[in-house]
DNA sequence: TTAATATATCGTAATATTGCAATATAATAA
DNA sequence: TTATTATATTGCAATATTACGATATATTAA
């Protein structure tokens, strides 16, 4: 197999999986924090921050705009890419309160 | 390849995208709800909840254990597995104002 | 001890991911 | 037009993940 059997859990299961599965990767963990730095969206150079060929990094950039997680606008010759705060907010509410109450529970 | 180039990213980086991988499978996340709904560490019974074979499950949270996300105690025959608390809380850490600081910001 | 129960590990097949060289595309500059 | 620059896509090899049957281990019960 290989395949993870989606079919079987609910929509917000799957969607949630995707979106940390964008994130889980240390090149993408770092376009994301570079993202952050930069006080506005950023054209090109992505490539140059990072210890990858530019064909990866188009293929990671590509994974996180297919989750929503950047979006990217055509700027001439560039593209400009910046985080999308909804679906980060998306991922921030998952969590949202989840370590504050596990603490009154068990272990 | 197929490896990742964990050398060239930062522990942080690394560490990030480590955990986010554990929970980008549906059936982790299931596993994670199926924690926190039950008001205590549970035994047994998470192989009941899931559609997927034991020794699949087994190996879900095995993953899961690996990052410290959960924890497992010997309880006679059974294992009782719960969530980490301060793992959670790292996870939520990554994420805590990230997108309020984005609205501020552009796009 | 032996049987029953719960969980883990092994082995293996199917599929997915990662990475990059080569190449393609798209926009501006000359 | 042609050249330049920036990004995307293709094709492929190396590796990782997912899933599960078969089997192993470990604990309690009889």
């Amino acid at each position: 197999m290989g395949a993870s059997k989606s079919d079987f859990f609910s929509d917000e299961q799957n969607e949630l999986a995707k979106l940390f599965k964008a994130i889980s990767h240390p090149a993408r963990i770092a376009i994301i924090q570079y993202l952050l730095t930069v006080d506005s969206c950023i054209c090109g150079d992505i490539v140059d921050v990072l210890p990858l060929a530019q064909p990866t990094v188009s293929q990671h950039l590509k994974e996180l705009k297919n989750v929503g997680i950047i979006k990217g606008t055509v700027e001439g010759t560039a593209i400009c890419y910046c985080l999308n705060p909804e679906i980060m907010e998306k991922m921030e509410n998952y969590f949202g309160g989840i370590s504050k109450e596990l603490k009154n529970k068990c272990c």
